[in-house]
DNA sequence: TGGCATAGGTACTGAGCGGTAACATTTTGT
DNA sequence: ACAAAATGTTACCGCTCAGTACCTATGCCA
């Protein structure tokens, strides 16, 4: 039984505190099988717990649902940490490594996409509290991305943060919806063209323009 | 009471079936509120039936489910032969008025991206029968714009199909979490580029790389 | 050794869920 | 006009949900 298991291996350590063990009960829960599938009693079990510690602990499930989701950010900032730690003062680098990790969790079978573009899709109305952490932590994602393309001193940034943020959103829905075959190798192949048409403005030139050659167009 | 709207523009015009009425009000309440938020009982009222009814015409949840989905391709089906019909014969004014529709309704307010997506997300379940009618909806998207690609004898059209279709689930899933704010002027704007980035063989070069022009990396 | 905050256990509420049974009513084809 | 089919109505089943009341047990700190 998968409660069963996550319960032992959360417990067997048993210095962990009922409210992280909660946490990380409801963050595999809940992305693995969505919010509204995961009621509180799967994910007290889960956390080798009960219901009635989970709501001294949290107010609510919505709450619960949005401490999940800022615990999300937090692991996505601890990635970011981990691309500098490898390529200290290559923002290019860190960027290039960011993408292939992208590509590398496109390729697991057990991966849903993003958490929070799902809880998105899962939660329709806007003034669901969760809403805020997510455009939230959306829009860091986004800057961070930004910042990188900054500071390897890409042309338009912003613009390439969007564009590389469209790219794996994409990516990852379509992995969802027909699967990823072959979508790791695309992701890396696009992005690193979008990346390549931004290297510019000091000392490179780019043309992203079809120029026609023969005016032949049947 | 927005059920009641539903049912009321529905049966004022008496001559539609029960079956259409409960599809019409089973896709605007999924579309917008969610698969698992809607309940039977909620779709029945807004078609102006009842719950027997519903059960009569579809043998669960789940069928009305897929056929909803169903429905949702016949009118992507719709569109395409719209497309057609305003630009007979040209293959790429057909790419390019699909693209301009996609950025028209990411700027709708009440747009919640892709139905079939949407549905792939709230169903992690790979075994569910939906999925199977997501993905085949979705390879069937995927071969028209290929189809239509190929049409326009751009190059790899696969390939161009798969860049396209990448790129607008990223930005319906974006608008979603983030808002669609100049979302869709990107989204042309990149489609473009892409499309014209395969406008070569018959007499077009391209170049998508970066190319020094100044040894000077710093 | 006490006292107190924290955690666990059990049972409950009220509501909603998908799905069904039995029967009354309306519509339809002929 | 009549029979058959389709639709409407009401009540129900078993289950799950989020959230709460109440009480007991544990651990921690003085």
């Amino acid at each position: 039984m998968k409660t069963a298991e996550i319960a032992a291996s959360l417990s067997k350590s048993d210095k962990i505190s009922p409210r992280q063990r909660l946490l990380a009960a409801a963050a595999e829960l809940f992305y693995r099988h969505g919010i509204r599938a995961v009621g509180v009693d799967a994910i007290a079990e889960a956390a080798g717990t009960n219901k009635m510690t989970l709501y001294r602990h949290f107010s609510s499930k919505d709450e619960l649902l949005a401490e999940y989701l800022r615990e999300m950010g937090k692991r996505s900032d601890q990635c970011w940490g981990a691309y500098e730690a490898a390529h200290p003062g290559e923002p290019l680098e860190q960027l290039r490594a960011w993408l292939a990790e992208m590509a590398d969790h496109l390729a697991n079978p057990d991966d849903r996409g993003c958490a929070l573009a799902n809880a998105a899709v899962e939660l329709p109305d806007k003034a669901h509290p969760a809403r805020r952490v997510i455009e939230e932590l959306k829009l860091a994602q986004r800057d961070r991305l930004a910042d990188l393309a900054r500071a390897a001193r890409l042309s338009e940034p912003e613009m390439l943060a969007d564009e590389l943020n469209l790219l794996l959103e994409g990516a990852r829905v379509t992995a969802q919806s027909v699967g990823a075959e072959g979508l790791g190798a695309r992701l890396i192949r696009m992005g690193e063209a979008m990346i390549s048409a931004h290297v510019m403005g000091k000392g490179w030139r780019v043309s992203v323009r079809a120029t026609p050659v023969r005016a032949n167009p049947e």
